[in-house]
DNA sequence: GCCCAGGCCATTT
DNA sequence: AAATGGCATGGG
């Protein structure tokens, strides 16, 4: 059975393939459909002009992941109007900043140190098919992704297996400080933005760059703005051009300050595009001349 | 062999 | 506060 929902304007596989969500799949065989877990309730979905078609969850369960509601056009109005913003904006319009199950979140950001994004799917993968339940789907076996408690009881060893490297530790930790109680999720998101980044900094591979991950991909944060290798070379490279020696607080200010309320979805659309369009970690030379120069 | 990848952490200035 | 080096793994 197959339910729908009106989702005008927005880009289904533009969203899954941005490097926010690690997990969902292309259904071979079917152009245009994919397939992956809402949680832990699986699901198909596939774009048919301004709807969704949906197998699987309720479609208020679809629209309420895929960030439905958030007003695209009025959120793409607020970006500050710059040539690189403007470019941005354009080339990934549709996107939406989904709302993920936080651990889920969390924890695939904690893999994703020094690692590509096909890698940090792997990883993924790998973690569920070890620790995941299984849960039947279309003559397929999805798994859902492992809690903190289950992930508790894996060996460090088991999880360098799944491709982890030195994150294995991390991410260990990470979840045995969730499972028992240290730190508590259900109180990040009760938080305001600095504090709740503050309680995610204290589990082990949790920095401020997958700490801003998680708060704007699995916490609703919209104005959270995580600074990684590419949009550091954005920031650097476009916004601060003439500048020397330009650090780390400084771009924090700056971008906390100049991209607004949605500063999480501007950063979002400046990753896509950066990571679609630079070559060899250099802006296309268009990019540069036509920067702004703040302050 | 080289280089880099949606960083974090401990240590040193 | 800012710079430096180590850390695992995989791919170009």
């Amino acid at each position: 059975m197959t339910a729908e929902v009106e989702a005008p304007g927005f880009d289904l596989a533009l969203t899954l393939d941005s490097g926010q969500v690690f997990h969902w799949e292309p259904d071979p065989g079917r152009p245009g459909r994919f397939v992956g877990l809402i949680g832990a309730t699986p699901c198909a979905v596939e774009r048919h002009g301004d709807r969704l078609a949906i197998d699987g969850p309720p479609p208020a369960e679809v629209a309420t992941y895929f960030a439905l509601d958030h007003p695209l056009d009025a959120i793409v109005a607020t970006f500050p109007r710059d040539p690189a913003m403007e470019a941005a904006t354009a080339f990934a319009r549709g996107m939406r900043i989904i709302r993920q199950p936080r651990w889920e979140c969390l924890a695939t950001f904690i893999t994703s140190a020094l690692k590509q994004v096909p890698h940090i799917r792997a990883m993924s993968r790998a973690i569920r098919e070890r620790w995941g339940r299984p849960v039947p789907f279309g003559g397929e076996v999805l798994r859902a992704y492992p809690s903190p408690e289950t992930l508790a009881g894996a060996t460090e060893a088991e999880l360098r297996a799944c491709g982890l490297g030195f994150r294995a530790r991390h991410l260990l930790g990470a979840a045995r400080a969730l499972a028992s109680g240290q730190v508590d999720l259900a109180a990040v998101a009760e938080a305001p933005d600095d504090a709740a980044r503050e309680l995610l900094c204290r589990l082990p591979g949790v920095g401020v760059k997958v700490a801003n991950c998680a708060l704007l991909f699995g916490f609703g944060r919209l104005a959270a703005f995580p600074i990684d290798t590419w949009i550091e070379r954005v920031l650097r490279e476009i916004y601060f051009k003439k500048k020397r020696r330009v650090t780390p607080a400084r771009l924090r200010e700056f971008a906390a300050g100049y991209f607004g309320p949605y500063g999480g979805y501007a950063q979002q659309y400046l990753f896509h595009h950066a990571r679609s369009t630079w070559r060899r970690g250099q802006p296309p030379r268009a990019a540069v001349d036509s920067g702004p120069d703040p302050r």
